[in-house]
DNA sequence: TGTACATCAGTGAACGCGCGTTCACTGATGTAC
DNA sequence: TGTACATCAGTGAACGCGCGTTCACTGATGTAC
């Protein structure tokens, strides 16, 4: 059943790509190993070659989000406005697994580990450092919270009138 | 050991707030039904005797934190901002198991079962409502997302320097 | 008011399942010579 | 180039622990008469 050393980086891709989508879908307790292995295409034996732990899977996953979003942002950051426009359109409430990691974990994201905080936190940081280069760094923290916290909220609204008003009025609020 | 009936009422409220508490500060699935019946001076064994299950401990509990909070606000409402500066204090930081539900808890809410995402569909419903009453509905949306978002994040970040622009920033953005 | 009985809040032990982790094993890949 | 050996990615089974839930039991409270 060996496979070659090339192809270990790819396996170790594939994990990193499901948990990254899985954790953000289902909470990092809402998904198991072996999920995460059979969404790869693995079975959950092979996942200690990878990983030497669920929280460095939950640390590395995050680190890759984060660094791919750095390489090939999917927003637009031309400004604020347009930036906000795009994050808080429905697309993005619909597809929790392939959006942003704040809004879809933020809250167990508070009890992780101080390595897992270090890397939030760099990337907090770069958010408010991307957004303020065409605003005020107070606009840019108060707006960015505003769509992450409204993305939270409008997630838990149980009908799609009021998760709507929600993403709309914080849009508009923002001038978006 | 039986006690009155009387008690039993005691009991049950002291679960509640016990319950409460703790999974605010650590999370719904960070805490045991035993950690939750010591907390509140019982043993587990008698849990049954007030709760069905462990998630309808989660919806009466949060249930409890909204109907209190309606009936003696912990924050003054007088205008946006009012309420903006004392939500964005670092003592609502620190006090998380105290503080804001959405903001401790609002990522894992979302997952949360239907009855569940009815009851805080209801209180972000009233929440908004509450501070349209000085400001437009639009200015309550908005803001009050910046403020979960922004106490959340605050929370996130591994240092209390940027812990506090994060919180001071918003503060700003919104007037307050 | 007293007495016999029923109820039931709370205890402590046990059950059973899920899940993170470990491990012996396989066989293709990679290396040494 | 070929051959013998070492490595190790991945498999499938098993382990062990934690936790939600269940249950027999106790004895004070509450009720019927």
């Amino acid at each position: 059943m060996a496979k070659s050393r090339q192809h270990k980086a790819e396996s170790r891709k594939a994990i990193l790509d499901s948990a990254a989508r899985l954790f953000r879908e289902r909470g990092v307790e809402g998904v198991t190993v072996a999920e995460v292995m059979q969404d790869a295409g693995l079975t959950h034996g092979g996942f200690p070659r990878h990983f030497s732990s669920k929280q460095e899977l939950v640390t590395e996953a995050l680190a890759a989000v984060f660094q791919a979003n750095q390489d090939a942002p999917i927003l637009p950051t031309d400004s604020l406005q347009v930036f906000a426009a795009a994050y808080l359109r429905p697309q993005h409430r619909e597809a929790v697994g392939r959006g942003c990691a704040f809004a879809a974990l933020g809250s167990e994201l508070v009890r992780a580990p101080d390595h897992t905080r270090a890397t939030l936190t760099a990337e907090i940081r770069r958010q408010i450092d991307e957004l303020a280069k065409t605003t005020s760094r107070e606009q840019a923290i108060g707006a960015w919270s505003a769509m992450v916290g409204a993305m939270m909220l409008a997630r838990i609204a149980d009908n799609e009138a009021f998760s709507d008003e929600i993403l709309n009025g914080t849009k508009a609020f923002l001038g978006a």
